[in-house]
DNA sequence: TACAAGATAGATCGATCGTTCTAGCATTAA
DNA sequence: TTAATGCTAGAACGATCGATCTATCTTGTA
């Protein structure tokens, strides 16, 4: 088969590099192939034009992300375990995609309107994830707010923003960083307790 | 004196629309001028060039956060009543500002290092800002976890996110998304009340 | 050997970028 | 009236953009 080459994967990769360093607009074809010490045609060779190498880095990151976690949360368990299970397989695939995903979230105006609404896509269906079982947790008593919407966003704010400060600092594991998240996510500032380690 | 033309403060608006828009990279001057009727010659007038531009856009915007939340923190009461104002304050400047503080978190590498400087110092004062708060709160058992710095990025990215997803939808005023928010950060997903209006 | 297919570099295209230059128009002061 | 100053438009600069074209070079196969 040979799919993938070696050589296409670096091009994949340094884009990836660049485009989550200085966004979409601000990372022009010759700086990804200037980065490998490869030529301009080198790169269309592997990729039809900009915004197919940007489908691309989706194609094989994020875009498998809403069946990851639709699947997490369809299974067994009290709500509130299968909801815990849900936050930290979110967060575990956002620090294995971390680049990918701050590309994913900068939404840049510049793409095409199939792009861009392949982006809104992904962005709806994790949010209905979300709110899907945030409804069954308010049917089991478990969370009381109304606004299960506005919920949801928070939530998504604190697991998106942990991409944007997070990069393997010393001191905190990356569990235990997931595991203060969570905590955070279900009982906030207050409840917060992080000799809870479970 | 006659410091700020009209003339000036419309290039300085549609900026502020198309960059929040576009980002930074992805809006030309020549958009900006022709938004607006206007030749480039006057964009260039009014402005030394593209990042004087985006710096005086944070110039009476986002730039004045930091004292603000400062001021709010350091007011009389309770240190949890205190907090609380610190919420809202800055959840209200968020909303006030929302297309700045949008353009400011786009962090965008092709800034100079002049403006990158700057960038970072206002998010770093308002971190700081939230981690004294914490640690005070810390001290009158208010807060249980020991990690205050991943607690208050926590925070940020609640409030943060408030800014890419709301847009004055029905339903709910302003006020009651805030106390939402709020209730969020303090008590977290099981405790979030919402008949709390206090 | 001969030939096809894949991989690469380099030159080049028209469009657009940030920026500058030149010149005209309006208003005001002397 | 004249001179100066602020505001405006339009042409043009060199650089860079995404994309294409042509021409090699390598590799595998018959």
């Amino acid at each position: 088969m040979a799919e993938n080459s070696n050589r296409r994967d670096e091009v994949l990769e340094t884009a990836i590099d660049l485009f989550s360093q200085r966004g979409y607009a601000g990372t022009s074809i010759r700086d990804i192939a200037k980065a490998i010490n490869r030529s301009v045609s080198n790169v269309y060779h592997y990729f039809e034009n900009k915004e197919d190498l940007w489908l691309a880095i989706l194609e094989y990151s994020v875009k498998g992300l809403p069946d990851k976690l639709r699947n997490v949360a369809h299974g067994d368990g009290e709500p509130l375990d299968r909801f815990r299970r849900l936050l930290k397989a979110h967060l575990e695939a956002s620090v294995l995609h971390q680049r990918e995903s701050k590309i994913f979230f900068i939404d840049e105006e510049r793409l095409s309107p199939k792009g861009k609404e392949i982006n809104r896509r992904i962005q709806k269906e994790i949010l209905d994830i979300y709110v899907e079982q945030l409804r069954i947790l308010q049917s089991h008593g478990l969370v009381k707010t109304k606004n299960i919407k506005v919920l949801a966003f928070n939530m998504l704010g604190t697991i998106n923003w942990y991409l944007r400060w997070y990069h393997a600092r010393g001191g905190m594991s990356e569990e235990e960083v997931h595991e203060e998240i969570i905590a955070f996510v279900l009982y906030g500032m207050c409840g917060s307790d992080s000799s809870n380690d479970t």
